[in-house]
Order: C-alpha cells, then sequence, then structure tokens
DNA sequence: CGTAAAATTGACTGACTTCAAATTCGGTGG
DNA sequence: CCACCGAATTTGAAGTCAGTCAATTTTACG
C-alpha cells in the first residue's frame, strides 16, 4: 500500500487490497477519489431508505449497519460494517436506496461521488473488480445471514452473530477474536437477528452460563471459542477470506 | 438486441439490457461468449455448495433457485431464478461456492466460462457494469428476502414470495401477474420463507380463504392483486426495475 | 391401475413473544 | 463525590404463532 501526504482513504484502499492486489497508478487513483469526510454520532442516518444517494460512503472509523423497515414498523438489521468497508455502493449504483445505513457508534466516514467511482471503475477496471469483488462478499454475508434467520435456533443465530464479528474484526486488523468490544445494544442485537431482546438477553445469558462466553458491559470474551462456533454452526467460508488467512501459491486465469 | 444465427444466449442479452443499454459491439461481444449448453432435470444441482466453479452459468429456459445448508440440515432457499438470470456468477467470481444452485423444473442452461467473463468486463466496462448491476440487483433481493424472513409473519411471507414471483415474471416477459404458474411445492416454499411445509400449507389456505389467490395443482391466481400486495407487504422498489416500468427519461452520469 | 411424491388435516407441543415491572448502567450536574 | 435520570438490561408470568408428529387424501405419471 502506498502512503501519501493525505492518505484519508487509506481503510478502503486496505479493504480493497484484500480481494485483489492493486498496481501502484491504481491505488493512487483510489487514495485521489474526490471525498469529503464526515463524522457521525451513533444512531445518525447515512443514507435514508429510499433516498437516491449521488454519493457512496466508506466507512473510515467506527461502525454502521444496514437495515429494511417492513410495514408492520418492525426493522430487520441487515448488515455490520467496520472501517474500510464500502458501505452504500449497493445503494449509490443502483440509484435508489433499497435499505438504509446508520451510525452504530461514533463513525468518521468518506463521501465519495458516485459518478467518480464508476468513472474509475470504468478507467481502471482492475479498482471496478475489486469493488465488484466487496459487493460480491456482501452479498454473501447476506446469504448467510438468511440462513442464520431463517433455519437456526435462537441460540445459534447469537453465537453465529458473535463469531462473525469477531473474525472479521481480526481480519481487518481491528482486535482479537478472544476478546473484543461489541457495540450493540440487545434490541440491535435482537433486529439483527429476527428475535425479540427479551429473548436475546436469556440467550446471551444461556451462552454465558454454558461458558462459551463472557461478558462484560458491552465486551465479550469468547471463551471457549470452538464450541462457540459449534453452537453457532459457525463457518467461515463465506467470509471469502481465503487471500489472507490462506497464504495463496500462483493462480492464473488458466480455469475453464 | 442484435439477432445472430445462433443466439442461445439471447435470454441474458435481454436481461443485461434491462439494466443498462449495450452499444453494439457490446451486444455482439455478450452473445459470442464462449458456452456449452446444457439441459437438466427437476433437482438436478448446477453448483455444488463449497465447489470451486470454473464457470458462470446463463438460465436460459426453466427455473432454478439457490440454497444453503445448516448444520442441523435445514435448507434456506435463497433465491429463485428465470431464463436470463446469471445464476452464478457470484460464486464464479468469488472463486468458492458459498452456496448451491439447482434445477427447479426441467432447465436449459448455458455454461460459460468464468475467466471469459472476466475477460469481456475488462475489455468492455459497460458489460462489466450491467454484470455487476445484475448482481447487485440479486444482493438487494436477497436483503428483501431478510427482511421477509425475520421480521414478517408467515401470511406476509407466503404473500410476498407470490407477488415477488408474478412481478419478475412478467418484468421478463413471462408471463401475467394476474395468472402464473408456480413451480414449487409447498416444502420448497416453506424452505424459501423459513417455515414449514405444513404451515404454508395452512397459509395458502388462508389466503385463499380470504380471497386473495385462488389456486389450481401448481398455479396461482392473483384474484385480488391489490389485497395481495398488501398482506405481503409487498413493495416493487427492491427489485429496481424501474427502467423497464417508468418510461425513464434521459438521466445521464450528471448525478453529485 | 399402481405407486411414490405432494398436499391436506388434526391434535398436541414448544420456542419465542408479549406485557409489565424491577434493576443496573452511564453520564451529568450540583 | 454523589444524586439523579433516561436508556439498557434483566426477570417473571402468561400467551401464541408456528412446529412436530402422524395419519389420510390427492396428484402425477408410468
Amino acid at each position: 500500500m502506498l502512503d501519501s501526504p493525505c492518505a484519508a482513504l487509506a481503510p478502503l484502499l486496505k479493504k480493497l487490497e484484500m480481494w485483489a492486489p492493486l498496481g501502484e497508478p491504481e491505488q493512487r487513483a483510489v487514495l485521489a477519489l474526490p471525498h469529503t469526510v464526515r463524522r457521525l454520532d451513533p444512531g445518525q442516518t447515512i443514507v435514508w431508505e429510499g433516498e437516491r444517494p449521488a454519493h457512496a460512503c466508506a466507512l473510515l472509523w467506527g461502525y454502521a449497519f444496514r437495515q429494511k423497515v417492513a410495514g408492520n414498523g418492525a426493522r430487520q438489521i441487515l448488515s455490520i460494517h467496520m472501517p474500510g468497508d464500502m458501505v452504500d455502493l449497493h445503494n449509490a449504483l443502483l440509484g435508489a436506496a433499497d435499505h438504509g445505513v446508520q451510525a452504530l457508534t461514533r463513525v468518521e466516514a468518506a463521501f465519495i461521488p458516485v459518478d467518480a467511482v464508476r468513472a474509475l471503475a470504468f478507467a481502471m477496471p482492475s479498482v471496478g473488480m475489486a469493488l465488484w469483488h466487496e459487493t460480491l462478499v456482501d452479498g454473501s454475508i447476506f446469504r448467510e445471514w438468511m440462513l442464520n434467520v431463517g433455519r437456526r435456533d435462537a441460540r445459534a443465530r447469537i453465537a453465529h452473530l458473535l463469531c462473525e464479528f469477531a473474525v472479521r474484526l481480526e481480519a481487518a486488523g481491528l482486535g482479537e477474536r478472544s476478546r473484543y468490544e461489541l457495540p450493540m445494544t440487545q434490541e440491535q442485537l435482537a433486529d439483527a437477528t429476527g428475535l425479540t431482546s427479551v429473548h436475546v438477553n436469556r440467550t446471551l445469558k444461556g451462552l454465558e452460563r454454558d461458558g462459551l462466553i463472557e461478558r462484560t458491559i458491552r465486551a465479550i470474551s469468547t471463551a471457549n471459542w470452538h464450541d462457540l462456533a459449534r453452537a453457532g454452526d459457525f463457518q467461515p467460508g463465506y467470509l471469502h477470506l481465503a487471500h489472507t488467512s490462506r497464504p495463496q501459491l500462483t493462480r492464473g486465469f488458466d480455469g475453464g
């Protein structure tokens, strides 16, 4: 990765390079994307469901989440995001926001005009491919969450979410899977897992009672990672982190 | 759209042009993608979960679905696909299949080497963008399904699925929303909605009793579209069909 | 016709929800 | 440092939507 006098977008570049190594001009071009940095408080809206966003948003610091609201008023949290994530590329490229994005904690985010993103993707296909890859991995996580919400019981859903957060945090170099701060209320956990906050509370206590996790105020210790992952039916393949976890030998464009 | 002496991939081109108009060379290039056409029987696997697919698959005729299987043996159907859909571009580009794809009915599908797809996306960015768009819309549908499974009751889930199928069928020019053949067993409907087949059965009868649908063996009449859509909390925005449903005036790359 | 898969039905069960209240936490001002 | 307040967590009791189990009927199809 290049360093530059003003590399506010460094977290984004780091994330993109997880998907595919970029050449030096490509790296420069990513860092040179026009953008405005904004600070947001917890709960503040980054994108409203239904709006026509003109900017894509790269998270630089803090956490955010995507959500949709049903006609009955219930909310479903769709994904959690951490620094480096491109948090509304989906909405921006599609032209109409089919979901909202909100700050989970205090957040620092870079807003990049969609057209600049699109133009860069056209001009430098390998950057386009990296961005595309980013959206594909988001899609994979959506699929796993659909399985989680649709076909696992409460205990497994919560355990799964705890495992995913831990592994993604570690993969992004933002903490360790054995102990981390989980900046979500039990109500937010409920909305992410399709449960109620009351049941989340009971389920967390169950996991704690059984020694799978330890909890301080807002921090989680995965006291027994092995059993927690088993309880959560957690297999990290869907995160598509192979590039980083397995040292990849040579793999060229020779398939087919 | 171009016609060509051997335009097996015409349904794919038609679908891509729903997302963005393509120039004549681009159209030619899509139709010229190397591919093998295969016929499959209902239930046959197109991609196995866990495999490393070397081909992307364009549905030419018939229906298919994506699925994931949890450790407890339960299955979640993630999406339904119809002719023109690129049904495992996600898996192919990510390199490892995080979900499986199966034929729902008898199917005719074109298998295109991933590398040819990737090369075309690099060579002709507007084709790449159309393919990207296709995967983004898939993602949007995943999000809506997550909301459906996580936050709607059984009646709404089923009604929503029936509405989505109807609208997509109509948008693809494959039938009318008022009456169509639904080639899914109640067990498959259950796996798509996070319910059991028994409860799907009862819920369908409920919708029928209330005059929202009529059923013959495997066909659905949306007897009362308005109320069905309301019962299903169905708002088609997430399908991102604006190009086709609203006659779009001019919208260039002038956002921001 | 005959057979297997799919749909249907009934009785019972249970995981999770709902409602409501009590307790703890975290920050803020005196 | 401590009192205070709203938000978040925790707990209990009761209710329900959907699941489970187990037939029975209907359909598809050779």
